[in-house]
DNA sequence: ACCTGAACACCGTTCAAGT
DNA sequence: ACCTGAACACCGTTCAAGT
């Protein structure tokens, strides 16, 4: 199949998709199972991005009716539950990331153990420019979901950390559990796939914004190789920010305000 | 109109509407206006939830076709730039949200004007469910966008902190400067026409997440009467100890490695 | 047990035509 | 200048039928 080259656009405002139908025949396909299914969908949404993923358009590949993945996904929103479940899958459980670091007892160093879990988390979604999104708009608990909650939140109590406090802080954390960072903005554009869409709207003039200019000006002066932000920089920068002030406020014995 | 009833399920998977459509005659319609349609569409998203913001639905109340639309906003991401306009508008420019309080001098306290700005927001973007969602999804730096991310930047330039260090706290602020937490999962569902979906998939079992359930036990026994989280208590709480910890950065004279 | 065909109720958007 | 009609290329999903 040729590459997904920059397609012209049609009427329909969508790329006019020309694929051609995989005809394998029943003997030579391995039968579907839910894994093969999600499997399937995170590598057509890491080849063409999230919104590529469509129960169409996904069949394709497995050479299937779009109808026959029905049996294997409740829905499409199952469909992407499952997907960000098999990347949890892949976290490393403990703080074991690297083989070469010290083992660490969460009761003696709970901020490390977090750290780790964390980063590991991120290591792996940051491989799936997609997972971010999808994330942001899952609402369900799974036991994967759960699972990653859960060993975080025991690293906190095993640290020492109240489960008053352990609550407040998991929210402060927010979806920086997962590896990525709550951004201002997405990135210009999510897939491979996406186009460069042109607007008409003229650049907002530079002299309206000296604060933002000077910020911008000193950062490249910093890194005159970089195109944008240090993005593993901010993140790690961050969680450290707020693993020290989770660490001042266990110190300092800090419980929720009574009503 | 009669109330958005819990509607039967058809074969798309969407409630069928049955809208009856008003054929109201050009002489009584005010001329359409991209005001006129982002308008509408707040209130739609505000009545009837984000998912019913289509050009189609959007263009009925409006006694409009949906392609006279496109002669207001360039597409539907246009649309959803303009609402978020619309409400950054509404943000209390300064630091003056409430008359009653002492006037800040930015560079005398930047955290209570931050705050102040960031509380702001809040009280805006609260009252839109829908917004949080768009915001996270939107990509478009708009003048109104730059215009709050200015605000806040000068903000901390005045208070002395260095281009180098308000870029970071920029970046560890996130899209809690637009007022919401970056949660670990979205509420249960968007907008109040989303029906009950109940999954088939079980519960999970308590008796797998010790940790979970002993912070969920802690924080019921605080607040019997709470059915969740307190978020208006977590955002303040997140926002205070970034705060903190952007003090504790700014009076030690943080500044990035050099490489 | 698993897959297929056809249909339903939607989408965003372009184009040419109307007033 | 502004709005309309018709069409195009898509969606997710149910149901009844096939093998």
């Amino acid at each position: 199949m040729p590459p997904p080259s920059p397609r012209a656009r049609t009427a329909s405002g969508r790329a006019p998709v020309h694929r051609t139908p995989v005809h394998r025949s029943p003997v030579q396909r391995i039968p579907l199972s839910r894994m093969a299914v999600l499997d399937a969908a995170i590598a057509l949404a890491d080849a063409e991005g999230i919104d590529a993923v469509s129960m169409r358009r996904l069949a394709e590949p497995l050479g299937v009716v779009p109808m026959a993945l029905y049996k294997h996904v409740a829905d499409k929103d199952d469909l992407l539950d499952g997907m960000v479940d098999r990347l949890i899958g892949q976290f490393s459980p403990g703080a074991e990331a690297d083989a070469a670091a010290p083992a660490i007892e969460p009761g003696r160093d709970w901020a490390a153990a977090v750290r780790s879990s964390v980063l590991s988390a991120r290591a792996v979604i940051q491989q799936h420019p997609w997972a971010r999104r999808v994330i942001e708009t899952r609402s369900r608990r799974t036991p994967a979901v759960l699972g990653h909650m859960e060993r975080l939140t025991q690293h906190f109590l095993a640290g020492g950390l109240s489960p008053d406090l352990t609550h407040h802080v998991m929210h402060l954390l927010g979806n920086r559990i997962w590896g990525f960072s709550p951004e201002l903005f997405n990135a210009p554009d999510s897939g491979p796939a996406a186009p460069e869409r042109s607007r008409p709207t003229p650049d907002p003039d530079p002299a309206d914004y000296p604060g933002i200019i000077a910020i911008a000006t000193d950062a490249r002066a910093r890194r005159p190789e970089a195109l944008g932000c240090d993005e593993e920089f901010e993140f790690r920068f961050a969680l450290d920010v707020l693993l020290d002030g989770i660490e001042r406020l266990r110190a300092t014995g800090w419980s929720s305000p009574t009503l």
